[in-house]
DNA sequence: CCTGTGATCGTCT
DNA sequence: GACGATCACAGGT
């Protein structure tokens, strides 16, 4: 089933797991996702903290557009706009259309490094900054929803503020995420 | 398996 | 002028 832009037009917090195990293309080339985080404007790791700049103008646009920014001067990170200033960073993805052309961009074979970490799945689907504030369910992207799936949550990676909060979700027992999750401590 | 480090530049102070 | 929502590679364990 197709989300609708609708879809994102709710708290950051319900919308993130429940991409976990859906379905994104673009131009036809993507995978299942299985590895996303929320930021959310009241959350000092986000960056619509502060307020709008021209930098983060999508993350203040209408929910189900996409937010592409810069990061470390060399990656592209995707994000889909959920309300109020917020945003979910798709992390990781299991490849499973266009692997030839995913893996011409990446330059490798290799189906983990593919789109095992947001600057590589940028890259692996040809994302930039051309794609900032594009629809998401319009082409080139499609989206279809997810299955049941179990879910694993933790804490968010490579940030240093906000550390301790577990807005990271992954598909438990994926080998395609960036980095595992570690199980919940046992009571 | 792990840790450390350089690359590279737009954005905001 | 400092700092990243990262990645690849090198080297040690």
């Amino acid at each position: 089933m197709k989300l609708r832009r609708s879809f994102f037009a709710r708290s950051v917090h319900d919308v993130a797991p429940e991409l976990v195990g859906a379905t994104l293309l673009v131009d036809r080339v993507g995978g299942r996702i299985v590895e996303v985080e929320a930021y959310h404007h009241e959350d000092p790791a986000a960056h619509s903290f502060g307020g709008r700049t021209a930098r983060n103008a999508s993350m203040f646009g209408p929910p189900g557009h996409a937010y592409v920014y810069r990061s470390y001067g060399i990656h592209w990170c995707l994000n889909f706009v959920c309300e109020e200033g917020s945003a979910v960073l798709i992390r990781a993805l299991e490849p499973t259309h266009g692997l030839e052309e995913m893996a011409a961009r990446r330059g490798t074979d290799e189906p983990r490094l593919l789109a095992s970490g947001p600057g590589r799945l940028t890259q692996a689907l040809g994302i930039t900054r051309a794609y900032d504030g594009l629809a998401l369910d319009r082409p080139p992207f499609e989206l279809y929803a997810a299955r049941e799936t179990e879910i694993a949550v933790g804490p968010r990676v490579g940030i240093t503020k906000a550390v301790e909060l577990p807005w990271r979700y992954a598909e438990a027992g994926s080998r395609f995420v960036s980095r595992p999750i570690r199980p919940a401590p046992r009571a």
